[in-house]
DNA sequence: CGAACCATGTAATTGGTTACATGATTGT
DNA sequence: ACAATCATGTAACCAATTACATGGTTCG
């Protein structure tokens, strides 16, 4: 369902094709949301056979022809009554964890290098929230009109901003910890 | 991948049949991983079928034959193996922050409402992470001779816990923000 | 008297990822 | 020469959720 509201979303700025969503989701919202063109056009067809958009050919000679999707007034009233509907929030899943959780029988010094390799990962990811889409987001403020949008945008990257700081204070902390914890007293088999 | 590997630690301290299974699911990693039973049935019979383990049937009268599962040495090469390995770590999803990214039409209000009841869900976890599951750690830490085991599940308690305090003080701070943002200047059509 | 516990599963559906398929144009 | 951009899709696969099916025992 969050894919074809995130869809209804960006179709409520302008028509546009299933390529060009895929660029503003890796554009605004690949931080906390992505979506791959194999999911986006079955997408795009069913919405259109519900009536929340409708759909024009722009003929091309050298490539595809383009496929404009333009988002009807059933597609913005279902859009809104999702936007304001909280949403059950969703189950953690994070898989490293388990790891953590199982690894009484591996030494500190295997723990440590799984949490660096997560380290390394997570601040990767903080430097692109950063730059790349502060910088995307700054350029959008500059054209005026949008300021709402723009700074509803950057609520939704200082959340992941948030995020990553957390998962690199935990770990720094957690690092520290399993060097102090006592080894493994049987050693591995 | 995931739910195999933590099937295959649990039976790495006993053997046990899939019910039992997940009650420690439920009990121990729920906080960040969760497993259905109509999962786990299949899990184990095609984990049985690749020889990490084998089961045994004990007959009851009066209900359904338990079926007990032991971890093999494959099983235990294999766990061992994965605990080791990084994992990639996945793409965040958060759908309720879409519906903050698109709400440059819903009124401050509106967007406030979303908010709150996300702090309520968040603080209703964010409790039964310092109470129940810091309870059955507790409990599980005074049985000496898991201190090891005991200190790595405090730790992915801790990341728990760490999470949700950043979800409320980001909610919190958003909620400021918000409620300062200047209204929408074309109301709702 | 109904809910929760014990104990097993199958089937259907949903949502997402990966692989496959096509093909011209533009930039390095 | 090779990768990236534009532009569309289908098919297979995988993991997780929900619904369905069975049925006795114990607790409030």
């Amino acid at each position: 369902m969050s894919l074809e509201h995130a869809l209804l979303g960006f179709l409520s700025y302008s028509p546009m094709t299933g390529y060009e969503l895929k660029q503003h989701f890796d554009q605004s919202i690949y931080h906390f949301w992505n979506a791959n063109l194999s999911q986006i056009y079955p997408a795009l067809s069913r919405m259109k056979e519900e009536g929340l958009l409708t759909m024009e050919v722009e003929h091309q000679e050298d490539r595809p022809n383009r496929k404009v999707y333009t988002i009807t007034d059933a597609g913005r009233e279902a859009l809104q009554r999702w936007l304001v509907t909280p949403l059950p929030p969703g189950q953690v899943r994070e898989a490293w964890l388990i790891q953590i959780f199982f690894a009484h029988f591996q030494s500190n010094d295997e723990i440590v290098s799984l949490l660096e390799a997560r380290m390394d990962a997570m601040r990767a990811r903080l430097a692109v929230c950063r730059t790349e889409i502060q910088a995307a987001i700054d350029q959008n403020a500059a054209q005026s009109g949008v300021e709402r949008a723009s700074q509803l945008w950057q609520i939704t990257l200082d959340y992941g901003i948030a995020h990553y700081e957390t998962q690199l204070a935990w770990l720094e902390q957690t690092l520290a910890r399993v060097r102090k914890l006592p080894p493994l007293t049987p050693p591995k088999p």
